[in-house]
DNA sequence: AGGCGTTTCAAACAAACGTTTGTTGGAGGT
DNA sequence: ACCTCCAACAAACGTTTGTTTGAAACGCCT
């Protein structure tokens, strides 16, 4: 629990820094391609410490997960608790919603790359179990499906759920952008080179148009640019 | 070249044998947990053949993705030229450019597992090379965000490149869904059992949205709900 | 038939993997 | 003073990884 001039850090102080070094370094190859050596030895501690307070490999990133994901989504309630209070009644603004969704998640901290970790994560099977996953965003989805519900009362609920689907992709992406592609030239290299408040508008704006889109029809027909 | 009835096949077979068998468990595990060894059982040919026919585990990586990548991107390119030759000087109505690109990655084949390794390369690092992949998708985004800007000419192209990019990751969802998350519960399980059409139709509307939104103004300030 | 280039095969390689072990050092309790 | 517990450590465990090797089996041409 101390911290010697060394450079030694014992205690709890251990746990943390795995856990800083696995974020890191799981953002940055991914899950299946961070080793326990690679933490261990980024972070400054011996091999064995991770299974000494993880357990095992699997707990470790289960934790890393957590620790990222927990206050964002705990971020994502409060600012709709918030909101509500304030609406009454009322229906949320679309804006809104999406900004409390997208909010919490893109202004996480000065590190862009550290939610890079939750966009890969999404895309990762196996290693993260599914159930696992869900139980972090089971209360998310459907606390912002209600409320999109009482936004939207014309659109069926299937169509609102295949749109908040939808918008967690174009959220994803933004994270994906935000964390910076290295190597990756074209038309999108200098397109993250923004404030991240500038992607929080812009990201909600395009969701507040695909949501006010009219539902789809049974079939295909024509349309005007 | 020759396939005898004992069930051995020689030759290129080998080649197309590996190369499927890589694909299917690439986008069932993911790149980093797939071992050659498994990819040679699958396809019940020999260790040494992947180092044989590709050289090393990477290039395989390469060509598996190349092959998957290539006729869609070749049939989304065919949709706009076709396009293009029916309008004229005209612009395209949105509906179209947007289903030009998701349709050949949607409709892909009966089998809706296999366009989930698309989904997942994008999202992992370090494994496949950030230029080899984006010479795979150069062509593709200066053809649609050229259209795209013909068709939305009041759209700053500063923000049609970010709507572009939110709709890929609206599209990248969609394939993801499509694959089927085993095990995953709550409101999303049931979402994608439809037809690949209606998932196709949807997202799109979505994107229609998206893009017809009203542009983000230029700088932080008041917005109205 | 015989030789030749191509392809398949079992076996082995060093390296890296996650995990377990037994021991050591030091702080806190009695 | 002693004992106890927690934390860190080096070392080794048995697997699994991607890759290489050398020989065997094949189809094909002269």
């Amino acid at each position: 629990m101390t911290t010697d001039e060394t450079g030694k850090a014992k205690g709890r102080d251990t746990r943390t820094r795995i856990l800083d070094a696995a974020e890191k370094l799981f953002a940055e190859q991914g899950l299946a391609s961070t080793s326990l050596r690679q933490i261990t030895r980024e972070a400054g501690v011996n091999l064995a410490a991770v299974n000494y307070h993880f357990g095992s490999r699997e707990q470790l990133i289960h934790e890393v997960f957590a620790r990222l994901v927990g206050p964002v989504n705990r971020e994502r309630l409060a600012c709709l608790d918030e909101r509500r209070a304030a609406a009454g009644d009322a229906p949320l603004p679309l804006a809104t919603i999406l900004e409390c969704l997208a909010a919490p998640a893109l202004r996480r901290g000065g590190d862009r790359l550290r939610m890079r970790l939750a966009a890969r994560v999404l895309s990762e099977p196996g290693v993260y179990s599914p159930t696992d996953f869900h139980r972090l965003f089971e209360e998310i989805a459907e606390r912002f499906l209600g409320e999109l519900a009482r936004t939207l009362p014309d659109l069926p609920p299937a169509e609102i759920a295949w749109r908040f689907h939808f918008f967690i992709g174009a959220l994803l992406q933004a994270l994906h952008g935000l964390a910076g592609v290295k190597g990756m030239p074209g038309p999108f290299s200098e397109l993250y080179r923004v404030p991240v408040e500038e992607v929080l508008r812009r990201v909600v704006a395009f969701g507040i148009g695909g949501f006010l889109a009219p539902a789809v029809p049974g079939n295909t027909g024509e349309d005007g640019p």
